[in-house]
DNA sequence: GGCAGGTGATAGCATTAATCTATCACATTT
DNA sequence: AAATGTGATAGATTAATGCTATCACCTGCC
């Protein structure tokens, strides 16, 4: 008898207004529609709950105790339905967004770039995880993320790739190592050097390995560090020399001097990073318009570090 | 361009089980519609919200960060909806009524008759309020109680009378009194008598002043008490004479024997009450049931206290 | 490269639901 | 008795929902 199917929004919201007016032609005049309308959904909304909600009257109506006791419950489901269009008014001008970020790069660039597109996005909220860049092409194609910040190549003829910036990589001398007292370094002086790098899952390594099977360096494989933090620490212990992301050299060791960074003459050793999202996303007008921000910004404040492409 | 009035539940439904099924076709083989029904709904839905809330893909769709912030209020209204329907279900096997009491008659009789009544009306729930004779009578025209249980005589032409028994009125005398010492006590004995009652507002005291004066004794209009109660220890104190209720004197007084309880012979006095309620009411069906069961229990327990009418 | 299959979208028609105008039924007030 | 005010009813109109049939697009397989 009782039917959920059966039950209307405008019904509840005569309800409410009928309730309110304590009439139905009152009620009927407020809410700009004509009396017999309301008639005829009140008593539908009576027959489809098996309740009487007004006792009848030449002077109008009364709330009738099952009424009394429905009428909250449908003050909230009104109240509920206000909130839903209202979150969805919020909600148009921006979403959160759940960003996959590499965590060589992430931490390094957010915090420079955020104050800026924050300034061009009001609503803009991130829900920022890192992840490998092996996984995050992944991750963005099964929507575990809906855009993702990464250190290219990435394939994907279902997503849509902008191209941010290119990173070059410092080199990081233990300060009593003989490299560090050189004026300069060129690749003949990293032949036969012991290279630390982070562990192999991540691509940096595959990068630092080609790079030193290039020079005739080797590749440490007795110690290798979880993040640059600790790749930092073993350069600064003396347990090797490195190589380090300009943006992470800027952030994390700045003019410190510890351990000594110098670039390698001749040499040029560099990472692409890309931002990118799956083409038929409904956000891809916005994921575009914020690829060309962080490239403003990148423009802007980062040009001593990375280079635009 | 948002418009709640464009809201409808069953597009809350739709969006709701798409969203579980991760595609048009499951979801619509779920609920026994047709896919295209799915489509054009939600179309709507992401219109009149502005936004869209999923995302298109040949596997099925994915639902957008708006989507997704979107979907616990969707289910939250959906809850409210299914709790509205369970309640009118819940509530139409009997709901709360007001039911308004004279003070005289109430809290002796319904301790008496509830127990009995809710073998018989399970899902029956009272609100009991006092109020006197006469403005119980407007209250319940005017729908501040939606059923009263008072002393007649009662008017109104809009209002259903059930009357219930009728209930005789005792004599109390103080034990130092000489009345107390008389095997029997005739209205001749009374002459002159200063007899107590509660004050004038009560229809009570009316009754009392209508027998003193058929019989010769007085009202005492120095003292008056303000409840049966306070007009016992007044008759107890050695103030004065005063008549009581029987169910009062049944329910308060019993066998204690203080003060004296005696008839007077040859002479009748009682008070007719009924159960009453507005003749358009949609529970007058349940109010009609509820007097006939109240007259049961009477009949079956309380005989020797009243008279069924 | 072509075909099959799976998805959501679109078009046109049918069905159902909501709403309106006009009027009725009833009760109260003048 | 007539006027007035309320909610109810009937029939016509309008709006909304849902269906069938088909299209558009994309991926995977041969």
């Amino acid at each position: 008898m009782t039917h959920p199917e059966k039950l209307s929004i405008k019904q509840i919201r005569y309800f409410e207004a009928i309730a309110d007016s304590g009439s139905f032609r009152r009620a009927a005049d407020r809410l700009g529609v004509a009396q017999p309308t309301l008639t005829v959904q009140i008593a539908a909304l009576e027959k489809s709950l098996n309740v009487s909600l007004f006792e009848r009257q030449r002077s109008g109506v009364i709330l009738t105790p099952i009424g009394r006791e429905l009428l909250p419950r449908a003050r909230r489901i009104a109240e509920e339905l206000r909130g839903f269009s209202e979150q969805a008014r919020d909600i148009s001008g921006g979403s959160t967004y759940r960003m996959g970020v590499t965590r060589t790069l992430g931490p390094y660039l957010l915090p420079r770039v955020l104050p800026q597109l924050h300034k061009k996005f009001e609503n803009l909220r991130l829900y920022v995880r890192e992840s490998t860049p092996a996984q995050l092409g992944t991750e963005l194609k099964s929507a575990v993320h809906d855009v993702v910040m990464t250190t290219l190549p990435l394939q994907g003829d279902e997503l849509e790739i902008a191209p941010l910036f290119r990173e070059p990589v410092k080199l990081a001398v233990p300060l009593e190592h003989a490299l560090a007292q050189k004026r300069s370094v060129t690749g003949a002086d990293l032949i036969g050097e012991s290279v630390l790098t982070i562990n192999e899952q991540h691509l940096y390594h595959k990068q630092v390995s080609d790079l030193c099977e290039s020079l005739g360096a080797t590749v440490n494989h007795d110690f290798e560090g979880t993040s640059l933090d600790t790749l930092r620490q073993m350069v600064v212990m003396g347990m090797g020399i490195s190589f380090l992301p300009a943006l992470y050299v800027a952030s994390e060791i700045g003019d410190s001097g510890t351990p000594k960074i110098t670039d390698v003459d001749g040499v040029t050793m560099s990472r692409d990073h890309a931002l990118a999202w799956r083409r038929r996303s409904p956000h891809r007008v916005t994921f575009r318009q914020l690829a060309d921000a962080i490239k403003e910004v990148v423009k802007a404040d980062l040009t001593e570090e990375v280079t635009l492409i």
